[in-house]
DNA sequence: TCTGAAAATGTATTAAT
DNA sequence: ATTAATACATTTTCAGA
């Protein structure tokens, strides 16, 4: 009988993988029975699929917690320019630091965006004082306040 | 009996939740019995937990697609500055266009913040050309190429 | 806490490339 | 020869009361 999802031959996933992800973006623990039920294929291809998936890095099954929920309040984009010679130390430095949730190296004017989260004003500029202006070697900053986000599209879709 | 778990005054997640959580980041498809083996509570309360953690909004469980796996080669920050009057109709246009994964309103000389997913850079160039140059009342744009991701805690961490 | 129903798991087999 | 899909038996988990 002819298999109705071909595994294309330049994209790393096919069509069966494509839907049996769709599910698991909108719910993590939906039972792989349901997921192959409704595809019609068999319990244990949906699992192997999704384990092959995750084995391979291009799926991850995980828990996200609302940050506004838990308590962040204030949600800033700091731009940091570096002094070349010191931009592994500068990074590493921010590594260490946990309100900052994401380091970018960019084009342009600076050389790193970071997303920084605090509960609050304070601990932001507490952040901010003790902390980034305390590390050698940056140069300049660029600090951007989050008002909303607008649009936040986290599911790929092909 | 004197309840090791307190909810917490100032936390919407109490230290139960946070175990809870923790594990549910690294795995989202954990069985229950697992996670209440762990913490030595009954799997119902683990099960309880989670269904009011994600009622609430604070909890989700997802499938995530990591974009580079799936053909995303050029990630890029754009950001906007639209003429005031015109702010809504841009953020509309910008929310039906695929490519456009994010958009914040921010501080700063741009209004807008766009995180923009293409396969290519000539995918980028005609997103850009046909595009965002078509869109009426967008002033400046300001492209940065995010060259390497350095430090992303997804992860909530109290 | 208990219990039937549902789902996940493991093994062996078959099919396809 | 290798990889994927299926069938089926067993164990585990789930979701009520």
């Amino acid at each position: 009988m002819e298999n109705a999802f071909q595994r294309s031959l330049y994209s790393e996933l096919d069509d069966l993988d494509y839907q049996i992800v769709s599910f698991l973006q909108d719910n993590a623990r939906i039972p792989f029975t349901q997921i192959a039920k409704e595809l019609g294929v068999t319990e244990k291809t949906v699992r192997l699929r999704v384990q092959q998936m995750q084995d391979d890095g291009m799926l991850s099954l995980v828990g996200v917690v609302n940050p506004i929920k838990a308590g962040i309040r204030v949600e800033t984009i700091i731009f940091i320019a570096v002094s070349n010679t010191k931009l592994d130390d500068v990074v590493a430095e921010l590594q260490e630091i946990p309100e900052v949730r994401l380091i970018v190296l960019t084009s342009g004017e600076y050389q790193l965006m970071t997303q920084v989260f605090t509960r609050n004003q304070e601990e932001l500029s507490s952040f901010i004082m003790d902390k980034l202006n305390k590390i050698d070697g940056i140069t300049r900053t660029n600090v951007i306040m989050e008002l909303k986000v607008l649009k936040s599209k986290l599911k790929f879709i092909r």
